[in-house]
DNA sequence: CTGAAAGCGCTTACAG
DNA sequence: CTGAAAGCGCTTACAG
């Protein structure tokens, strides 16, 4: 634990440790010279600021907090990814609080406003009043990403789900598909029934019913699902939720025969790495996944350096989509 | 900011701040009776102690740093899955530090030094010989994982890869097959480096004459590639480094027609869930990538509480792998 | 532009 | 078993 201090640094330099701090900190207040010397010094010796002293001094931290559900799907990983480039960007560190199981969820929030982070990246697509509450008792600025906000006062950065479904299933529709099938999960997630409300309104619009199937995350049991699902019959399009369900469909449907996307069109959401790897390639809806977390973490600066921006009304961002065609829909 | 603090509880309670702290920290030091007065008061508030005064004034942190070079890839969220659960079980928090580029290694090692961290995990697939050398220095304990430690001081957590590919080369040299190739990637890693001894190995060993290519990672570039190379020739086996790359080589042969498993028998590395959703279903070596997580964490904590256990020769621990026969084999 | 001093919220020997 | 006091390594008004 020998490492170099404030002090040495300002022994070797022969100033106090005030104008060392001053360096680091407020640059501007310090004579070009002096200021030079100092640099020199601290890059020779390789000094670096102990973070938790400065923490503590100057009640910021520089770090902020990301909390979110599980790492397990690519996702979220991605979007950690954007998230810690801005974070990088604007000189900050992040810490992560996973939430696996939402029962201590308050106790998690605890943790994250002791642990002094200056704020806090959230998603979480269960979003009870509970968490409103205390997120409305935080002293720092929150931020959710690719969550909604229901709140005012929480600003948010998400991709208007709803508005691309609605476009996905017109789309489909004007090329000539009258039997699409939309395809949730039975856990309903907030993201999926935007999803869900987009693809309704756009066959109300046309007067088509629309018909809504919810099958399970888990692969094996979505096998069995799928099979019963396509005994029964074939729809031209189904539009579902996530890529991997949307493979797993189009799995069985190809070997039970039936051609994709001639006999049966497939679509997904989210343009993983799953969509290439498949056969045929699925058409699926690009999601700005890494550019959520970047903007999220851009608007967080802002919010944690600035006072009065977080006294004005909130932000709600939304990142454009994209749709990328490929062998599951013709 | 009007946080509880250690003083609040101390009033309110009507003892020493002292005794606050060490009913938080050595419970067993104080009497009983004080302990549960002050425990219920501590609940009553919320009261947190703050993370930056407490790793300040103890030179402890609690928290850990993981560092990682891109969490794009599944297995790294699992991998941290795995850390982030024993954390929680050992009370510490973990602290993200993403390394994109290789060039400001030694930038960031700096950052997780300065970040007062109480031990660092670390998994790098390209250790160079600078990294070892900070890694000496390096204040608190470092554990590896998923990546093999060369050195006797620095502790890893890993899979015998060489082993885990001479097991599948010779289970398919042994079922009749003599044509297998072995694929890896252009860019080269330690893992897949070891995985290519092994199957030199078994093919050795039976007389058989080793045949490894080399891929790009990318799925684009490497279907031109593949369609050359079946194009000269079908191989009986192809044991490929990465599943994703395994199921591009296979989408690639199914389109020519060729039968899989019946012409060509298909393999890959690590059993991510795109084995899964591929058609036909890939076999895969099962990695425990939680698992490994999991252990290098709690083996983390060991050395952390206990000075002894850093002097001591650093342990290699090598977890067990396992194969998942799937349709892509016969 | 710079320094002396107070203080951030805790922990931990040291006494008692 | 408990308290008073020093100290962890910084930052930041406050003077000058």
């Amino acid at each position: 634990m020998n490492q170099t201090k404030i002090y040495d640094i300002a022994g070797a330099a022969g100033v106090s440790l005030a104008t060392v701090s001053r360096v680091l900190n407020h640059p501007e207040k310090v004579k070009e010279a002096t200021r030079n010397k100092v640099l020199k010094i601290i890059k020779d010796k390789g000094y670096k600021p102990n973070a938790n002293a400065r923490g503590l001094a100057s009640r910021r931290s520089t770090t902020v907090a990301v909390v979110i559900p599980e790492l397990s799907r690519a996702s979220v990983a991605e979007m950690i990814q954007g998230i810690d480039d801005a974070a990088k960007k604007f000189g900050y560190t992040i810490r992560l609080f996973i939430n696996r199981n939402q029962e201590t969820e308050e106790d998690l929030w605890g943790e994250v406003i002791a642990s002094s982070v200056d704020g806090i990246l959230f998603t979480n697509d269960e979003m009870t009043k509970e968490i409103y509450h205390q997120i409305e008792y935080t002293p720092v600025p929150v931020v959710f990403v690719n969550t909604l906000s229901q709140k005012d006062t929480i600003g948010s950065v998400c991709v208007d789900y709803e508005d691309c479904a609605y476009t996905i299933t017109k789309e489909m529709i004007e090329r000539g598909n009258k039997d699409i099938v939309f395809v949730g999960t039975e856990h309903k997630y907030t993201l999926n029934e935007m999803k869900q409300r987009g693809y309704i309104r756009a066959m109300n619009e046309y007067k088509l019913e629309p018909q809504v199937i919810y099958s399970s995350g888990d692969i094996s049991v979505n096998e069995e699902f799928f099979k019963k699902m396509l005994d029964e019959k074939v729809p031209d399009v189904a539009l579902v939720v996530r890529d991997s369900i949307a493979i797993s469909l189009m799995n069985v449907a190809v070997k039970r025969g039936i051609k994709v996307p001639d006999q049966l069109q497939v679509i997904g959401f989210q343009n993983t790495r799953y969509a290439l790897l498949s056969n045929p390639k699925l058409t699926s809806a690009e999601i700005p996944i890494y550019e959520m977390g970047n903007r999220a973490m851009s608007y967080l600066t802002e919010l944690m350096k600035d006072d009065e921006a977080k006294k004005r009304k909130a932000d709600k961002i939304l990142l454009p989509y994209g749709i990328v065609w490929r062998e599951s829909t013709r």
